[in-house]
DNA sequence: AACTTAACGAAACGTTTGTTTCTTTATTTT
DNA sequence: AAAATAAAGAAACAAACGTTTCGTTAAGTT
């Protein structure tokens, strides 16, 4: 019974007449579902038995899906995939963007572009210096008693991020907000048992510096988060990191900033006590249970 | 009866052999062997007797040729074409694996798998699908009367530089924070003129569905960053990006979603009026002046 | 609790698949 | 010119294919 006269013939309106009515489905149209959506390469090769059995439905699960989205049966379905794969074999990535469309496509330039300097960026950051002082960050950060997180304007979302993601395992970490001029007030607990974690690229930002001398006055730890060993948040530091932000946006990309977030707490779980572990369980089950989430069958 | 004991396995190298050993083939197998190397596409699809027909040969002279080229069989030998269709996404993974292997210390694993997975996702993402995607993103943000960007706790990060950074240039967007409960106040004043950016992965938390229920009675477009099609998130949207988030971490990573975040804005100043250009030096100087920023010699 | 309807899997259908075998045709050698 | 060898097509094979049918189970309704 096909509820839909208008039948899909590109991948992407087979992608998104899947994604709309996915909803509603059946538990095993589902299955059959989520498997054509991530597998579409496998899709276009392997039979429907073999199709059938890697997503865990019969072949008769697959031929109904097909005929719900209004095909005729569950080859031209497939024939879909087959010349979706056939179509998309360019992909511009890798390093330099081999394939600059420049020539062809000028609009597809400045996407390539960005691509470049995001791969760049990632790039130096992976150093054996830096996984050194990931190391370093990570023991510094799990032996303190409190961590507090500084970064405003370009660089709030990364102190977000980091105090976000960080208190989930270890409740002693603070995201440090300024809001209502309270940054003094906010900072005054942490002392030499503590460390502080700040971000900053050019052009800096006058809060953060300002956050670094009370902390530093304090005695408090600094891993600095930069763009060059010339930023006023280095001196003092117990940790430095300069990771790149080029980009040919017209702002300073925080894209490595993230990564580089992301990378020492991951060190902090690996190598820290097993309650670390358990916190990310237990605030999960709680965040589920406070209904928080919504859950897709 | 092959006479070669290496046994091709890449596209290339059939090719190269095919070119070879042409001259000495018999005049059948030159047509079989003319049609495969002009036809290579249509060979990962095809099945043996249809190839045979397009080819104007019989099977039996598509096997002879496979198994002259040292393949067991036909299978294999078109298999050799079908993984080479398949245009990996990317293959760069291992990159970061590959700088610290020299120094092959367990305490590394986990640092180069951060920078694996972090390659992994951001390659990707700068695809040629995306690449469509994100220009007509652009197009729709630049033609809204206002943008909503919505993220809440994991992507609450994306949604905060996505609406910081955006506004810099256009000031008609806006991030819904949701703070104190005004969720639905703050999303009452967009309608079909207006575009709602919505962050969002699983967990998919349950106030990010209930802005976007809200932004879709009222006749907003859509333009969604989530981890798959399966997504709440995606039912009416206009525009849908599906992003990789793996990651050893405990945490999804937003890494591809800031990516992404700033690829679409990238867009927008570019091929935007330029005033946005404006706009951005504009924010620049103001902020310089009321002292937001320190100077550096 | 009885009924109805939708969902699903098992099995069987005829077709097409890749492969092999065997015969016929062309080519070369004696 | 005859014999020997290589090349090519035709036919047959089991296996796997896509598809359909039908009985059973689960879900929803009265």
């Amino acid at each position: 019974m096909p509820d839909n006269a208008t039948h899909a013939t590109s991948l992407d309106s087979i992608h998104q007449q899947l994604a709309e009515s996915y909803a509603a489905l059946s538990p095993q149209l589902k299955r059959a579902a989520s498997y054509v959506l991530e597998h579409p390469t496998e899709m276009a090769f392997q039979s429907i038995r073999k199709t059938a059995q890697a997503a865990s439905v019969t072949p008769s699960t697959l031929v109904r899906l097909a005929k719900r989205l209004g095909f005729e049966s569950y080859e031209p379905f497939r024939e879909v995939f087959q010349s979706a794969v056939q179509a998309a074999p360019v992909e511009l990535s890798g390093r330099a963007s081999q394939l600059n469309q420049q020539h062809r496509n000028p609009e597809a330039a400045l996407f390539a572009e960005v691509g470049d300097a995001a791969f760049d960026n990632i790039g130096r950051l992976f150093t054996a210096d830096n996984q050194k002082r990931v190391k370093e960050a990570a023991e510094r950060i799990l032996s303190a008693r409190r961590v507090a997180v500084v970064g405003f304007r370009d660089t709030f979302a990364c102190a977000y991020h980091f105090a976000y993601v960080g208190r989930i395992a270890m409740p002693e970490v603070t995201h440090i907000r300024g809001q209502e001029g309270g940054l003094l007030t906010e900072l005054a607990p942490f002392n030499e048992q503590d460390v502080v974690v700040a971000f900053g690229f050019e052009p800096y930002c006058a809060e953060t510096v300002k956050a670094l001398e009370i902390t530093r006055a304090n005695g408090v730890q600094a891993i600095v988060i930069t763009d060059t060993l010339r930023s006023p948040l280095v001196p003092g530091a117990s940790v430095t990191f300069t990771v790149a932000n080029a980009t040919p946006h017209f702002f300073p990309s925080i894209l490595a900033a993230i990564t580089l977030s992301e990378a020492i707490l991951a060190e902090c779980v690996a190598f820290g006590p097993d309650q670390l572990v358990d916190n990310v369980t237990r605030f999960e089950s709680r965040m589920r249970q406070l209904g928080a989430y919504i859950e897709i069958a």
